[in-house]
DNA sequence: CATGAGCATGATATATTGTAACTTCCCGCC
DNA sequence: GGCGGGAAGTTACAATATATCATGCTCATG
């Protein structure tokens, strides 16, 4: 369908790909990262910083300041281990770090489920947009909110 | 460009158009509203609620609080008298509020003024790839961050 | 070993953005 | 006048995000 053929990581087989890629970034993967890293991806919708945080917590048996975890998920996103969905203020972990993608995030309004599309003519198409109108360096925000096949079955 | 011919109010034309659209809409023009419509069209970026809270108490000579402030332009973004940039969490007013569009805006980091491109070529494509993966009722949000010609220039 | 540079994290405070709950006001209608 | 309903006010609070300074850790150097 999307016409590539990268790996989706799961489970340990993520985690080590994302220490690979923040390694290879020149940054370290510190136990506290390691920690942020598997509250994110333990997620299966968007969490916020804060949900993060207490996640975090709870893991570590300790409070873990937000402020910690905004640092962290910032370099994260940079490295491109996770992205933010700023239709929700809130993260989630990218099941491929090692592929730069402008992602498309449908999010529904409901449940929170958020599906993850990658279709690069798409992005492309807006990139170009963008260039266009003088933009440079674009970094494209696509998101879709509405309501996901379940939630809208069982809307009857 | 775009191609189509809709007008682009502004002034004292974009504050009856919004009164109409408003209206039309089963919604009443108050006082209040148009104070508020007028705070945020004098914006020439996306203001957040609180900007617009204090211009509108600032031309009122009372203090308006923020929650009325932010009933109000939700029923704004309803309407399409106003649009919500959600990688800004701001808002800004919709110049030709009869026509209703996926819009794109593009926001610069660096100063950020925000231009709005309306592609109905792309943000159908968008709306379908959302309803082939099951989306119903899809509300595209497509912004681009990045660095606006100007910027650009004066960066050197 | 002492020192200092650089980075990661902690702690605290505060700023910004967004909602909730309840009250008061105003206006049209009977 | 009294009543009903929507608009706006008031207050409080929740959720999200950043700033600042302190602490600790590692490593290189002398």
């Amino acid at each position: 369908m999307s016409g590539h053929d990268h790996q989706l990581h799961e489970g340990d087989s993520l985690k080590r790909a994302a220490r690979d890629r923040l390694t290879q970034q020149g940054e370290q993967w510190t136990g506290m990262r390691a920690a942020v890293f598997d509250a994110l991806a333990g997620f299966d919708k968007p969490a916020s910083a804060y949900d993060v945080a207490e996640a975090v917590s709870k893991a570590e048996g300790r409070r873990i300041a937000a402020n910690s975890v905004y640092r962290i998920l910032d370099i994260f996103v940079a490295a491109n281990l996770a992205r933010r969905v700023e239709s929700a203020n809130a993260y989630i972990a990218n099941k491929h770090p090692e592929c730069l993608h402008d992602c498309i995030f449908l999010i529904c309004d409901t449940c929170g489920q958020t599906v993850h599309v990658d279709d690069d003519h798409l992005s492309a198409s807006i990139r170009k947009a963008a260039e266009n109108a003088g933009f440079s360096a674009p970094r494209p925000v696509i998101e879709v909110r509405g309501t996901c096949g379940e939630c809208d079955a069982g809307m009857k």
